[in-house]
DNA sequence: ATGCTAATGATAATATGATATCATTAGCAT
DNA sequence: ATGCTAATGATATCATATTATCATTAGCAT
């Protein structure tokens, strides 16, 4: 019978709170604040139940590990800053109809993916910049 | 001193042909068929350099080995097909402003990446689906 | 044609993310 | 409070893509 632990709820409360997506390190490291002993192991079968359950998306970028977020966002796209390297979730629309697509493809879906400087690492806002505050 | 030999020309060849990103065993396959005794070694050892020499770029999609193209095509997409699970490039063009981006990032650049079914597996014309034509 | 040595072929080794193992811990029904 | 056993923690193992090793081959300058 399935139990509640404290792990799974560290785990999936961290996921939560981020409000971007984390990659696994990112998850141990957070729910470690609540359960200290939280094991690397942990976070991935709990991933990998919360996946199948439902809770949590897998984000994949190219290149990188998976990182994760809750499912309830809807669509979305995701920014990278090439800067601290933190993804970030874009709620803005793209309209299908201005999606470059040869007439021969039939698109099922598709993944947009910015990369660029997020607010806290932009160059102008020089006393915010990366290293002014703590950085994944 | 840097020499020129019958692998690099059939590696670089099968790219070049391709008209499309090629996985490192499609380079492989399609560099054998010049030089039977190619080994995957060499394909790696020479997809290093045509990569820092400019020849070719890798082409990288989420949770997916790289797989390499020519340089000269300008800016462009990736299509991935679903069924047969090639990799097209789309070339029509995407406006940046139409991009969805909060006021806060600044996007340096951006990958679209579609999803679908390609020409050869579409479901519609049943004599020309997946299997019909020998696929990678 | 010869010699130097870069490049190759075959395969071992590595890196990394993820999964499996197993003794121990701790939910939760009783 | 007790017992059953799911879940955990620590770590070994696996899977895959890529790189290193090294004896052999083959460009190319002479």
């Amino acid at each position: 019978m399935k139990r509640n632990t404290r792990q799974r709820d560290a785990i999936l409360g961290a996921i939560s709170d981020a409000r971007r997506p984390l990659s696994t390190q990112e998850i141990l490291t957070e729910a470690q604040v609540v359960v200290p002993t939280l094991s690397i192991a942990t976070v991935y079968r709990n991933l990998k139940d919360l996946t199948a359950e439902g809770w949590v998306l897998p984000v994949k970028l190219p290149g990188e590990a998976d990182r994760y977020e809750v499912t309830k966002l809807g669509e979305h796209y995701h920014f990278k800053c090439s800067s601290c390297s933190k993804v970030f979730d874009i709620h803005e629309t793209i309209k299908n109809k201005e999606l470059p697509v040869p007439a021969d493809f039939v698109v099922e879906s598709y993944d947009l993916i910015l990369y660029g400087r997020c607010k806290d690492c932009t160059p102008k806002s020089r006393n915010s910049g990366p290293g002014a505050s703590k950085h994944t």
